[in-house]
DNA sequence: GTACAGTACATGCACACGCATCTAATGCAA
DNA sequence: TTGCATTAGATGCGTGTGCATGTACTGTAC
């Protein structure tokens, strides 16, 4: 925002006022990017290598663990949802082959989540896909 | 980035390996972003005015236009929700009273969403919460 | 040891989502 | 006029989500 804007803003409402806009509209920028980036990924995602976008991305942090394994609630802060919605996302990829739970005898409560084989090569096939849409719907940006 | 990055990452990489990460990276901030303040917009708003933040921004969209009504399918871009789902906030919005379908004479296959006055309230009741809460989440940015 | 607060993950439930599809209205073409 | 592709919005269906709660285990206090 130029200092001018300020200047008049600031004499015809209140700062604030134009804080508050300039917030308003960040948010919706964000917002509006995240919609298009997120959509595109689940789309492209899911059509060539039926996978979601969580599920790509709780993929991503097993193959980069250098055990290839980690915690359960690990996973929770990577995908950004709710530690339910993550035990039921480790079930699904669990369903489909890409990963297994193992018992952790650390502490019997928690669980660790290890990738398969299998789990793996469907991340490397996915990865150039991914890249790729980040790469198209990034860098067009405003 | 740096340039001195960039120049070991030549060497050591390819260039578009470095393009690559910084893709990633700004992905992975952008969504942390967005789930930090979607999150605490949706529980704020909920908690303190039974509002979701879908529900909040499409009735912003209605006060904020002069007529008080637009198109349903302009709620669509609004809020980045697929047509059906934005059909079904509509039906919600009016079920609690803060708009009503109104038939569009010019082209009888769509409809206008009007705010109520109770529905003009209650957004300007949940304005200052919306206001303070990207405020508070998207001021302590990285 | 026993009791109890706290933590890790699973699960029942209600609900919001997207996709596919349906209905009704439009508009263009033959 | 009739016919047909297109568009706006509603809706059935399957699925993913968060919240609240349940179950099992840990650690601390007594």
């Amino acid at each position: 925002m130029s200092l001018h804007k300020i200047h008049v803003h600031a004499i015809l409402g209140r700062v604030s006022d134009v804080a508050e806009e300039d917030l308003l509209q960040e948010w919706r920028e964000l917002s509006a990017r995240h919609a298009a980036v997120f959509g595109r990924l689940e789309c492209r995602l899911q059509e060539r290598h039926g996978l979601g976008v969580t599920e790509f991305e709780a993929l991503e942090r097993l193959v980069n663990c250098v055990v290839g394994k980690c915690r359960a609630a690990d996973l929770t802060d990577v995908v950004h949802l709710s530690q339910s919605a993550t035990s039921r996302l480790v079930a699904r990829l669990e369903r489909e082959g890409l990963v297994q739970r193992a018992l952790c005898e650390s502490d019997r409560r928690g669980i660790f989540v290890v990738v398969t084989d299998e789990g793996r090569r469907r991340y490397e096939e996915a990865k150039p896909t991914h890249r790729a849409t980040l790469e198209e719907t990034l860098t067009v940006k405003a």
